[in-house]
DNA sequence: GAATAGATTGTCT
DNA sequence: GACAATCTATTCT
């Protein structure tokens, strides 16, 4: 497949290589972290294909004081004992027993912070993205929208639970951020149950952007 | 376009 | 046995 041009703008080589981003990104105040994810590149090098995307909306969740976090109250068990782990490592879990759903590790380690990645703008592998929602003829904006959707596109299960994103087959790399002004917060999707936290402003997205889930915003 | 129901299973009470 | 950080198809308007 030729190289189009969002490859070579965010300077993706064959494999999907790029610049990793240091521990201490992942370290910062996880409402940081999300903020400056939007821009970021995800990949997955599997052996059936690289596919990749821009990440375009994520959700901050942030610990035992939040009662929307899997870690609320201090929670800890074999499913989410990745969000006690280090920075940089993902946090792989089933919702409703369909879906997967990939988190960001962020803050040191014993502290049970992490980053949802929501939607995707797709940048390669397209085709094979396809192939893995089962072959319908989505646009390319709906391939990597919505938590779920984008863990079926790019290839994504438990086996990567724990595992660093900052080197191996799944990664983000270092790209351009966007425009302040263009970083739109809301309230976070589907935690309701969650009392006073659900009203909480720590889902960040990117305005004008069709790859988004949910409404988007011009 | 908006609202609703159903799928499906690991995890916890 | 209840529920879940979701998605899709279907049935309205």
């Amino acid at each position: 497949m030729p190289p189009t041009r969002h490859d070579r703008a965010y300077e993706l080589d064959e494999r999907g290589s790029g610049r990793p981003l240091p521990r201490s990104f992942f370290a910062q105040p996880t409402l940081t972290v999300a903020r400056q994810l939007l821009g970021k590149i995800l990949v997955h090098a599997s052996p059936d294909g690289t596919t990749a995307g821009r990440i375009v909306e994520v959700e901050a969740y942030r610990g035992p004081r939040d009662r929307a976090a899997h870690s609320r109250g201090g929670h800890r068990s074999p499913r989410n004992e990745s969000m006690y782990g280090p920075a940089g490592h993902a946090y792989v879990y089933l919702v409703y027993g369909l879906h997967h759903c990939l988190n960001v590790v962020t803050r040191a380690p014993g502290v049970p912070e992490a980053v949802l990645l929501r939607a995707l703008e797709p940048i390669r592998g397209l085709s094979l993205m396809r192939t893995r929602r089962g072959g319908a003829a989505h646009p390319d904006w709906q391939l990597c929208r919505g938590p779920g959707v984008l863990c079926r596109s790019l290839g994504i299960d438990r086996t990567f639970d724990g595992r660093s994103l900052r080197g191996g087959r799944l990664r983000i790399v270092d790209a351009p951020g966007f425009a302040a002004p263009l970083i739109r917060r809301t309230a976070r999707i589907g935690v309701d149950y969650a009392g006073p936290d659900a009203a909480r402003p720590w889902r960040f997205l990117v305005a004008g952007v069709q790859a988004v889930s949910g409404k988007r915003i011009p």
